[in-house]
DNA sequence: CACTTCCCCTGCAAGC
DNA sequence: TGCTTGCAGGGGAAGT
């Protein structure tokens, strides 16, 4: 699932290979809840515009065309972005698990597949595909304001620890479900919230409110060495994520808690403790963490 | 305002 | 073997 690192990824792969392009065609394939501008307008407001940037706030990937709007794109849980030339062999692998990897010699968009642009200057393309439809994408015009966007707490590769624990003060709900939540602190997903949690030594039930502000401290640390790594490592591809040319991440074997419920705490040896937390899994060491 | 619950969707795994 | 069921999860809306 893609959070902050995988964002960061993805964007870092596409600046390179957007940003400076016009835009040329226009394809979407059926309408989905995906689309939260319709269809038909998305492709009429993105032909002929060149794209002058791409930023990340938190989890959204922020396009500014020339004409000063921008195109909002979000991830969600599966989706993947493609730069179309380099051979997706991930792309089919998920397409068909077990099967044997034999990539066909160009990507054909399938049913998954939502948004095409092609560019004035040729190839290569973007494919934004998701199976799940929970990614989003919308097209904001200029000088519009954005709900979602304004919503977003600070980043977390620049988050404090006074930011958490102004926050944590008055809250009940446990530490892990704060740090999901993208208005205090924006780009934690339910890897790195786990992962962290494990560097810094706390649970991940703990309650907000009784956290010390050495404890914030320690956690956003936490927080941003493990994201700063994982970007290094080109994210994680646990379950759909990919990098844009279609290869896997590094950070998935790094994890020291995540999805790795029953094995053995990589620090003292005890059994990886899963919880729920807010109908989230989460992930833990009884020993490691107080 | 804080917090919970539900829902969107699909692939996969477990159970019968 | 083949069906059904349940689960996963980001985030927004609606409800408590």
């Amino acid at each position: 699932m893609p959070e902050l690192p995988e964002v960061e990824v993805t964007r870092r792969a596409l600046s390179a290979n957007l940003v400076g392009r016009r835009i040329d065609k226009v394809v979407t394939t059926r309408p989905s809840y995906f689309f939260l501008t319709p269809p038909a307008v998305l492709r009429r407001r993105l032909a002929g515009r060149r794209v002058t940037a791409l930023d990340r706030h938190g989890k959204y990937l922020v396009g500014t065309l020339d004409d000063g709007a921008r195109l909002l794109l979000h991830l969600g849980m599966t989706g993947q972005l493609f730069v179309a030339g380099a051979r997706n062999v991930r792309l089919y692998r998920t397409a068909k698990r077990g099967a044997p990897l034999a990539p066909p010699p160009a990507f054909q968009p399938d049913e998954h597949t939502h948004l095409i642009l092609s560019f004035s200057d040729g190839p290569p393309e973007l494919y934004f595909r998701d199976t799940r439809k929970f990614g989003k994408c919308a097209l904001l015009e200029p000088g519009a304001n954005d709900r979602r966007l304004d919503k977003l707490g600070v980043d977390a590769l620049e988050a404090e620890g006074s930011h958490l624990h102004r926050a944590a003060r008055r809250r009940r709900s446990p530490v892990k479900t704060l740090l999901l939540e993208q208005s205090v602190i924006a780009g934690i997903g339910n890897i790195y919230a786990d992962e962290a949690l494990f560097f810094a030594g706390v649970r991940p039930a703990r309650s907000s409110a009784r956290l010390s502000e050495r404890e914030c401290d320690a956690i956003v640390r936490a927080v941003r060495r493990v994201l700063a790594r994982a970007i290094e490592r080109g994210g994680s591809s646990i379950d759909d994520f990919v990098r844009p040319d279609g290869s896997d991440g590094g950070y998935q074997d790094e994890r020291r808690v995540y999805a790795r419920t029953g094995e053995p705490c990589p620090r003292c040896g005890t059994p990886i403790r899963r919880i729920v937390l807010a109908g989230r899994s989460a992930h833990y060491c009884l020993r490691c963490q107080r």
